[in-house]
DNA sequence: TATTGTTATACTCTATAACTATA
DNA sequence: TATAGTTATAGAGTATAACAATA
């Protein structure tokens, strides 16, 4: 045990977040990056597809298919950007708000089993930590 | 920047993670698999392959080409278990471990510079909270 | 019957290049 | 010349089923 690599550590807590989560995104019929990417226009519309792609870490190319099935299902809409008719600025419609909102109730709940082994101090703790390095 | 989800979190970190630790495994001429195997192998040999599939998380028919791989380079061998004939011990040759010790170097000097924004008492008490939620 | 190592196959992801329309 | 959106394609990664040998 002595010393793991912290890649392994992650590797195993991250495949245990998502095995555990897999089942909330099925129950709401979205994948993971569909979530990702309803969770970044819940907090601001994108500006661009690119700059969505870049937010949520995802390919551009592969991120179209992924909007076509969520505009198809009502849940986000593609707008032409009146100063660059280049650009589409994609927001989430009220369906999508909602949707959104309900598969991150349950992704919380989820989250918070996941931390249970870590007192509430803990929890803050390594939450904070864990924001520092990914914003770093 | 409303209290992130853990994925998404994670999701930053580990990518950044892979991203840094990718040329010290080009360097050394193995994938991120073969070094996760390379590792296990050198805390303990496996008993079988599908053990040491199952301690690092990976497929049980994908390891196979990665162990041939590692065989042809000499850095592991597969030895029938005398007590059961149908199962391969897989251990590190010599040439295995010191692969194995000098990926870790270099391993560990890109895991201390993404842990560079925290203090050293942080440090070890995000590593502590993260082994345990990785074994909980 | 179940398990180990293995192969084969189908499927899903992912990366790359190229095209169009704008800028 | 560069960028946004898009499409097509090739390659890598993944999952599944099946088989022979052994338990």
């Amino acid at each position: 045990m002595a010393d793991e690599d912290l890649g392994a550590l992650f590797g195993r807590v991250v495949r245990r977040l998502m095995h555990a989560e897999q089942p909330v995104l099925r129950e709401h019929g979205v994948s993971m990056w569909a979530y990702a990417a309803l969770s970044s226009l819940a907090e601001r519309p994108a500006t661009s597809q690119v700059a969505l792609a870049k937010a949520i870490g995802y390919d551009k190319t592969r991120l179209i298919a992924l909007l076509d099935e969520l505009a198809r299902e009502g849940l986000v809409v593609r707008e032409p950007d009146p100063a660059d008719r280049r650009a589409h600025v994609v927001r989430l419609t009220p369906a999508g708000k909602a949707r959104h909102a309900a598969i991150r109730a349950g992704i919380h709940a989820v989250e918070a089993e996941l931390l249970g082994p870590l007192s509430a101090a803990e929890q803050r703790a390594f939450r904070a930590m864990l924001t520092r390095l990914a914003s770093s």
